[in-house]
DNA sequence: ACAAAAGTGTTGATGTTACACCCATGT
DNA sequence: ACATGGGTGTAACATCAACACTTTTGT
């Protein structure tokens, strides 16, 4: 029954990319090591993969342990493997990334890990390949996000159009002229507005909205039968 | 320095989708497996990673086992790792997804492994999770063509309209327009019609293209930063 | 001559972009 | 009263979807 015994057997790790927005700027969680090897060194929080889990669970156990979430966005992005990757072993990596409204962590600031938001602009050195998982990660952000309202899940439940227009603007990294995009968005039905106004940031206010949940739920649904909208032209 | 010691190692394994187009339908490629365990039932084209080789290449040698080709268009599409999905042993598996032309295949048949092509409609039982693994190869497939023109990964060096349009249809299951696809096609300069014509599907006969590779290359490097697009509306 | 598939022209509807301008409010 | 960001109106332009119609050629 051993069929596969004389198959070579490795570690498997993931990695959680985790990308937080706090109303202004897209930020990404990162850890101090406080073990070996590679101590006191930033870097992704990450974990092996357990006998009685798979890799999904082991990401989300360990997004968990950081953070005290759950049931947060989590997917996978990508797989790395290079044969010398780490020098202690083999060790397999699948990158994971999770996208979470920082206002929901702020205050469960674990004292294990040694953690800190940077600004996607402002990464500190990394160990091993973790650099190239933060760029993967951001491609495949920008891809889903191309196809469907994902980001929704990196905003709190009340959140103002300036903010999404921020969002979009850090996760592209562009500048998007809010009135056109304000327009789209309301006319998709995708958010419903509040009474209420946020006036932090300006003297008039910016009125919340919140996510339309059916509608979100729809577009998750239908984005896989979307038609290529390939920008042919330009 | 064995700070990995205490952790639980298991088998990585990889699993191809290959897709193939053959001028008219869109199918997939499976072997009956001559070895144990399952032998003898459908499955995907599989094997181990092994010690020096990261899970891509894996991948890759794996392809080239079963069709005699190198440089094939392969990504990554899923990972499938639940703790009893095989009863052998622990194996997380890592789908792959290739994209052939059939018309580079077909000579290559190789004895070791009794492969046939399946149009995709007309999978016969697979073991294990493969039948998932196939869903998630057609999502990506589908999500990547929404963006970029991967698909003429799928094409001979010479094809026509009708074929692209056939080929639009297989994937997305549905309905093109021939004359605007086609229109639409040509107004991005992604093909460059040759002198030539296919009169095997029709009297009047129809143009073979083929691919301009610089355009195509254009596309490639610029697909992620594409903003939303998400039929926000309808 | 006719059938059948390839391909062109045209049109109204729909979406996008750019930007002038009005709105609400704290100082 | 005025500066500041929030938000609406609008006109020019690009793109899309639908479909009538023309082209080519084997039988």
């Amino acid at each position: 029954m051993d069929f596969y015994k004389n198959e070579p057997s490795l570690l498997l790790a993931v990695d959680c990319i985790i990308f937080g927005f706090n109303g202004e700027s897209l930020e990404i969680l990162l850890i101090k090591r406080g073990f070996e090897p590679e101590r006191n060194k930033w870097s992704l929080m990450g974990g092996f993969v357990q006998p009685d889990e798979n890799p999904q669970q082991a990401a989300s156990r360990i997004l968990k342990k950081l953070t005290g979430l759950e049931d947060v966005y989590m997917e996978d992005c990508g797989i790395f493997g290079d044969p010398d990757r780490e020098k202690y072993g083999r060790v397999v990596s699948i990158a994971h990334f999770a996208l979470i409204d920082t206002h929901q962590y702020q205050h469960i600031i674990s004292e294990e890990f040694e953690a800190r938001w940077f600004p996607l602009k402002e990464q500190p050195e990394l160990i091993f390949d973790h650099p190239q998982m933060i760029e993967k990660a951001k491609q495949k952000l920008r891809m889903k996000a191309a196809l469907y309202p994902i980001l929704f899940e990196l905003l709190p439940e009340k959140f103002t159009i300036p903010q999404i227009v921020a969002l979009y603007e850090g996760v592209y990294d562009t500048e998007l002229d809010t009135r056109n995009f304000s327009r789209k968005l309301l006319s998709s039905e995708l958010i419903i507005k509040l009474k209420e106004k946020d006036k932090e940031n300006s003297k008039k206010g910016a009125f919340y909205f919140r996510l339309n949940k059916d509608i979100y739920k729809e577009k998750i649904m239908s984005f896989l039968s979307y038609l290529p909208s390939w920008s042919l032209n330009g």
